[in-house]
DNA sequence: CTTTTACAAACCGACCGTCGGTATGTATAC
DNA sequence: GTATACATACCGACGGTCGGTTTGTAAAAG
């Protein structure tokens, strides 16, 4: 337990992974960069070798996170074809994915639910949109030429569409933590999807139905989240005896 | 300085006035409960005597924030007269309101657009949801019995449109603020309102141009965001010598 | 006279970040 | 080959701040 066993590249990365496990066990506010330490059996110093600050350590793990999502989105975005396809990809993108992955996207979930991660994710969140809504521009812009999207000005409804693919994300997190039992929660998610895509495809003047959410798709998530919330955190006294200041 | 000169109704609401400086000026996270108290010249036990802890008073000023909105918010949804008119009031009166309406929500622009106000924001937005969103799906259904708007479950719909005034809200004071000159912002805070206006219109299914924001408010914003910026912080190092712990 | 209210003041533990060191290279001059 | 000079990677004690607790106490209420 005080020792390293980590088999990161580099120190550094080291770091990343350990304080993303913290976040999302205790939220950024209550991991202390004495237990990231002592989880990784290194001191203080080594760890402001790395990083200038908590804060500094925040942002090259949100510049991580963006980073691997960036790589899906630019390979949609480069593909060939009309613009309704591509931001169909993207769209059901966010609900596929490998049992790893779910599992990742369900501890973002806890960390998005949890208010001590507030600076986390306003950080997040702007983040996401100077990277993201410029792609998205790209798009509604091909889609426009296609005259298939009918809207004023690009950018501006890039970043709407962006906010409301945001509100979708987040009510999406809270049907699948929050609600209750299965059933219920497959038909709120449901018509949670029904609701935003059909609000997204009004915005960019598109033609009703041009975008769905294959209702196949939200089992495993459902499955995923019930068993999720079932581990809970299976040894949160230990972890939290292991801090060993003195 | 160092005595309490404030004339508020009772020392709890004098500790929420003070509060709401203290969270505008340094932000939340950085307007520690010494500072409150010493700008009070009032003791810890005072402050703990009437709230249960710093996040305690933080609900409590969001609340007393929320109650105002509300009173207004409520006037036009009991009145008399169609749905559209009523929406169409409600997205005017964020852009109406007297100078002094105006300098408070200036502040509070100050205060959204401070990362140390994460937790505050945080928890605005969703007392806020919870608060209005009832509301809005009141009159969405009014209009989709008035056969006006064309949606599906308005509640849902109320949701999403809420977020989407959010992220316009978002907009506007970051155009306010952080753009440069002042015949630029009009043209941005022009189309911003155009953008959205629509974008909402839409997801209503409402017919275009039933919603629109008059030019003419816009003006005092301007001048008063301008002002706002030229004064900044007239003796912030004062007060931090103020503070004076021991 | 007792209890509750409304504070005051001293104190606690947790936390972030700093700072004086040290150990281990590594490049260059002699 | 070895002494000099500097860079990198780390250690751990300490300072200062902050949210919150505890203990004390004067005045009002009952």
């Amino acid at each position: 337990m005080r020792e390293s066993n980590k088999t990161a590249d580099s120190p550094r990365e080291a770091f990343l992974d350990t304080a993303e496990e913290l976040f999302t066990e205790f939220g950024y506010e209550n991991a202390s960069i004495e237990r990231l330490i002592s989880r990784l059996g290194v001191s203080k110093g080594a760890f402001y070798h790395y990083f200038r600050s908590k804060s500094d350590l925040l942002d090259a793990m949100i510049d991580r996170i963006l980073a691997r999502f960036q790589t899906n989105f630019a390979e949609i975005l480069e593909s060939r074809g009309p613009a309704v396809e591509k931001l169909q990809k993207i769209l059901n993108s966010f609900f596929t994915g490998s049992s790893a992955h779910r599992k990742l996207a369900t501890q973002l979930g806890d960390l998005l639910l949890n208010e001590a991660n507030a600076v986390l994710i306003s950080r997040h969140r702007q983040a996401a949109r100077e990277r993201f809504v410029p792609l998205l521009n790209e798009i509604i812009s091909q889609g426009l030429n296609e005259g298939e999207f009918h809207v004023g000005t690009p950018r501006r409804v890039a970043h709407i569409i962006w906010d409301i693919g945001q509100s979708w994300d987040e009510a999406v997190y809270r049907a699948l933590f929050e609600a209750g039992e299965a059933p219920t929660q497959r038909d709120e998610l449901l018509l949670l999807n029904k609701s935003y895509t059909l609000a997204i495809e009004r915005v960019l003047g598109a033609p009703e139905g041009s975008l769905y959410i294959d209702a196949k798709l939200l089992e495993p998530w459902i499955e995923t989240a019930s068993r999720h919330k079932a581990q809970d955190n299976p040894d949160l006294s230990n972890a939290q005896q292991a801090s060993a200041l003195n």
